[in-house]
Parts: structure tokens; sequence; C-alpha cells
DNA sequence: ATGAAAGCGCTAACAC
DNA sequence: GTGTTAGCGCTTTCAT
């Protein structure tokens, strides 16, 4: 598509390029008449400046790179959301790629948005991810990268994350209260920074009702449960198990989707036989069968205050990093999947 | 962050930049000894080629433009992760903007993708989109512009959609053979193209069971359903109606769950009090309660082949546009909610 | 086999 | 108030 450009105005005009471009960035220097004829011509023509050759004079791109494990997700594109309000009205465009879990394509996808020079990096780690010396080298090399979510230890830059401690605390505290004491937790790799500070509040939880912390109570789905298989296995070694737990406690939207669907299959009553509570940002929770408790995370906030901690370093990359992680409060929303209809009454 | 270009290392090593160029691009021209040089030195200083450099002297910038109503919608999101794996095959980044669904923004985000000098455009029309001059001009301009799902009447490109007649074809016929007679339809505003589709569809089963066709059992949400209030409204006046109906066909993910939550809300019992099937690629249909009888669309596969078409536009902008509009499957999958437990068994 | 120079679109330092 | 020129990183034509 043929593009208008400064030098075409200026040949048509009959006058200099740098007259033009003075003109065009409204310089006090240009004589308004001059100023006038050039605007207006430009306008007729559609002229619009290329962001490629200002990117190119003004070494920069404004675009920043997205890594996240999956678009198809109720978190992410809530964060993505979030990320594209900031982004647009700083006038940055979003560029995102999809590790899909695997550690393979996160590094593939980090060259690509070198290569592509944005000028900054959002990142939320795939869950087979153990070894980030692809963002450390980066972030040595003085590209501005923030993780969310899911974060690395040991990179020194912003990190945004949700309260998955607290959350998580309560979220068991919830199930402790409904009378369950056998409490299982289906979660996502033990290396994920989510599971850690999950795990981590779970076992407060049962501390504070005294109930002894069991290891085989908790299953690992090494892909993010981006694999059906891991999340119905995790699920039937729980069911076999010789005290089956009376609940589960699930720890992403793939895993909490997966477990239901599997209990369901397996004839389980939720919550008369084994009750259900997930860690999930799905949007329909309240339609489910039955109705699903879940700790929700503020997706849209933590895209957009990431966002804005990006472009502030990439603003002023020798800042001093002070706050280094920042945690957003999640919500317990109680529903009937962990409530026997007997001894609950809505609030 | 400082990147090497071919300027340093030709410098490093005391040669023109010519020469190095040439050699990044294993021309035979050059003296492989040179070349083993330059290519040793390149790699241990990282180099990559500037894309932006390039675009600028190709005047082409690699990219494609996406707009969608918005990304946190299972149709869409599944839809951009085909628009991805073709794009990124091709050696093309995919721009993201979402209209949410307004004119205003849609034209806003035409004008930026085009001053942001992609090479064409993916399209998916916002529901309160009336007038397409925005993208007429474009491609009179001659921009590559392809669209998908929600599509102009009268831009002569490609565009693909789902068989939107036959897949409602086959929804209403499915209830009729349930024995549904009083067929209610909400759905998008009444000037998308989708909604002729559908309209379509649904009709020509009525009048193939023989039923009228009843204006007022046709429910349009202008703001295809961002607009909780405007599902709520529309299934409270069917409800109101003399003769409420017994069944409804939703038309989009979220007209299809509002509408699910609004009927739980007001105590129907689905299927018995009312039956429910929707046009919808929501991820946990089977979850639901009841499970919900849905039309999905092929949505990955459209983002592959509108991408796939767009590009082959982008190479070759002459080319004759033949097959303008190409259709793909839906797929109807009964469950519970559109089905009497009395008269059903699972297959 | 290698180098010099122009040009992609734009800005800005430096003339005049 | 306006024009000339160099340069951002790269490719490519035209020398040599």
């Amino acid at each position: 598509m043929k593009t208008t450009t400064i030098k075409d105005i200026a040949r048509a005009l009959n006058m200099s390029t740098s007259t033009v471009s003075r003109a065009l960035r409204d310089s006090y220097e240009i004589n308004p008449a001059t100023k006038k004829l050039i605007l207006d011509y430009a306008e007729k023509m559609h002229y619009s400046p290329n962001p490629i050759a200002l990117s190119l004079k003004e070494s920069r791109s404004k675009s920043i790179g997205v890594i996240v494990p999956e678009i198809a997700n109720n978190f992410f594109s809530q964060t993505i959301n979030g990320i594209e309000a900031v982004a647009a009205e700083y006038g940055y465009h979003v560029v995102i790629f999809q590790s899909h879990e695997s550690y393979e394509k996160e590094v593939i996808n980090t060259q690509h948005l070198v290569s592509r020079r944005v000028d900054g990096l959002l990142v939320s780690l795939s869950s087979l991810t153990t070894d980030t010396r692809h963002f450390e080298e980066l972030v040595e090399r003085g590209l501005p990268v923030v993780f969310f979510d899911r974060i690395p230890k040991n990179i020194r830059t912003f990190k945004i994350i949700a309260d998955n401690f607290l959350g998580s605390y309560q979220a068991t505290e919830h199930l402790l209260e409904m009378g369950c004491r056998k409490i299982a937790h289906v979660t996502s790799p033990s290396w994920l920074s989510i599971t850690k500070e999950r795990l981590g509040g779970y076992q407060q939880a049962l501390e504070k009702f005294g109930v002894p912390f069991q290891e085989n109570y908790i299953k690992y789905c090494e892909h993010g449960g981006m694999v059906t298989d891991e999340i119905e296995t995790a699920v039937q070694q729980l069911l076999d198990l010789p005290a089956p737990p009376d609940a589960i406690f699930t720890a992403s939207d793939r895993i909490t989707t997966g477990c239901m669907s599997y209990l369901r299959r397996q004839k389980l009553r939720i919550p008369e036989d084994i009750a259900l509570v997930g860690f999930t940002n799905i949007a329909v929770a309240d339609l489910l069968d039955p109705p699903l408790t879940a700790v929700t995370q503020p997706a849209f906030e933590m895209g957009q205050l990431a966002t804005e901690l990006l472009l502030s370093l990439i603003q002023n990359p020798e800042q001093e990093i002070t706050n280094e992680i920042q945690c957003l409060k999640t919500t317990l929303t109680v529903r009937a999947s962990s409530v026997q209809q007997a001894t609950w009454r809505p609030s």
C-alpha cells in the first residue's frame, strides 16, 4: 500500500523535508502560512508518520513483548486485557507469544522478541521452566523485564503476583471450617513459584487446625494441566489412597476443570463425596454443577500494574528496584462445591 | 540495551559493512575464510539483524494486525491461537487489538494498525459496526484485509466463516425433534452477518417442521452480550410472553452464559421448564448445570485459514479473489440442557 | 573478493 | 524561517 512520506509532501510543495518535518511537529520556527499549507496537504494525502523510520532513528520500537503459557485461559486473557489497556494508553503496542507450557518454546519466544527489538518484556514462566538463564542474561544486558504470576527466583527486577499464600490459606481454612480433614491439593509443578506459595498457605492452614500435613495428598501436574492425562492420573491416585481425600483444592483453571470433569465421570458427588475448591479465574464458576468455590486473582489489575512498572523501567532503566515483589489480594467466593447443603446458608 | 550491528562487526574486523552483510547472508562472493571470521565474531557478539532497519528498507513490517471484539472469549482466543500458529510459521508477528464491541474503538484500532504499517489486517467486526467504510477504503488503497466470523457485505476480499446457517439449522432441528415448538432465539444485533445467517438456519428448520415463525421469539442484543442487562431484559421479555418459549437458542458465548445464569436465578429448570442450546465455544460446556448442548465453531482452523489467505494476499496482492467466502463446518454436541431425562439416553 | 555509496523515512544539528 | 546534511541498520548496485 503506497503511503505518503514527508519527502512526497516536500516535493509536491516545493520545500525541503526538514521544513515539512518541522511543520508536522508544529515547530514554532515555521511560518504559520507555510505550516497551514503543509498541514492541509498532509491531511489531504492521509499522511501518517512511519513508525518504523522513527523506531530506527530513536532505536526503540515502542512495543513490548509478552510471554504467557497460553492465551485461551481465563486468567491470562484477563491479564492481557490489563496489559493492553496500559500499553495503549502510553502509545505502546503489545506483541504476544505463547509458551504452551514448553521451556523450549519459551526460549525461542524470548529470542524472537529480543530480535524484534521490543523495548521490554512481560513474562509469566512456563510450567516446564526450571532454568531462567535466558531471562537473567537479558536483564544483565539491560533489557527491562517484569515478571508476573509465575516468577523466577534470583532475578533482580519487578515481579507482580497475587497473594497466593493467603488465597490458598483462606481456601484451605474454608474447607477445614466445613469439616474437611483429608484435603488433597492438585497443583502445578513443584518448582514454580505459585506452587510453593500456594502449598505454603495450604500447609499453614492445616497447621492452624492441627491437621497433620500428608505428602501423599499433594499431586503435581508437570504440564500445569495442559495434558488431561496428568490430571486424571493424579485424581485417580488420590481416590485410590487407603484414606481418600474428602476435599480437593486445585491450583489452576485447567487443573480445576480437568479435576471436576474427572470426578463427575467417576460418579462422585461434589461436595457430598468430595468437596472442591479451585484457584481459578474461570468466568462461569457459578454455572457449573455444582457452582464452584473459587479463589480468583485480580488478573486485569495484575496486568495493569506489571505494565506500568515495565514502562517505568523502560523510561528509566537505571532506577533502583525497591518493592521488588508486589502482591495483590485474591478473593475467595464460596459456592456449593465446598458446602454441604445441610450446613450451609448463603450469607 | 546495546546490540551489535553490522557496522560494529565491520569496524572490529576492519572490513566494510557490505562484506559483513554479504557474509551474514552467506553470499557466494565472499571468501570462505573471511566468511568464517565474520560469522564467528557475529555469533560471539550475539549479532541479530535489526528487523526495524530491514522493515524500513523493504517497506514491509512482517507483522499483521488483528481486530477482534475481545480476547477474553473462548471463540476469539481460539481463533487467535490459529492465527499465531500460521503467522509464526511464516515469520510474521501478530498485533492484536480489541474493539470491545465498539464501533469507535474499531475505527481507532484500524487507524493505529495502519499507521503501524502492518502488512495486512484480520478482522471480525464489532457488534456495533454498521458502517464499514473504514475498511473499504483500506481495501481500495490496496491493503490486504481478510475478514472472519463477522464479515461485511460489499467488500471484495476473502472472508472465512463457520457454516452458521447449517449450524443453526441443526440446533433448531434438534430442539424440534426433542418436541419443542416454541423456540426463542436470543442473538447478536440484526445487522451482523452471523445474526442473519443463524436466523436463516433457525427459520428454515422451523419451516421444515411446519412451525410458524414468530417475530416476538427473536431477541437481539445490541452489544452482543457485553452488557449483561440486555441479555436479562431479553430473556425476561420472552418469559413474559403470553406463550413463553419452551426452548431458547442462544447465539454467542456471552449471550449463552448470561442467559443460563438468568434462567437459573429465575429458578427455571433446564431443560424441564425450558431447553437451552448455545452457539458457543465455551470450554466447559459439559461441566455446566445442566451440561450444555452446543454448536461449536472450528475456531482454531478459522484462524489458520484466514491467516493463510491473508499471507497469500500479502505476497500477491493482485491475485484474483475466487471463493470469496469460505465456510467451515460447525459441530453440534447434544447434552442434557436440551434433552428431557425421560426421553434421552446417551449414545 | 571486497569496498563505496545510495536509499528506505525521519529528525536534528548546523548552516544561512 | 528555511535548507542542507548526516545518521539510525541494512541491502544492493556499481565500482575496483
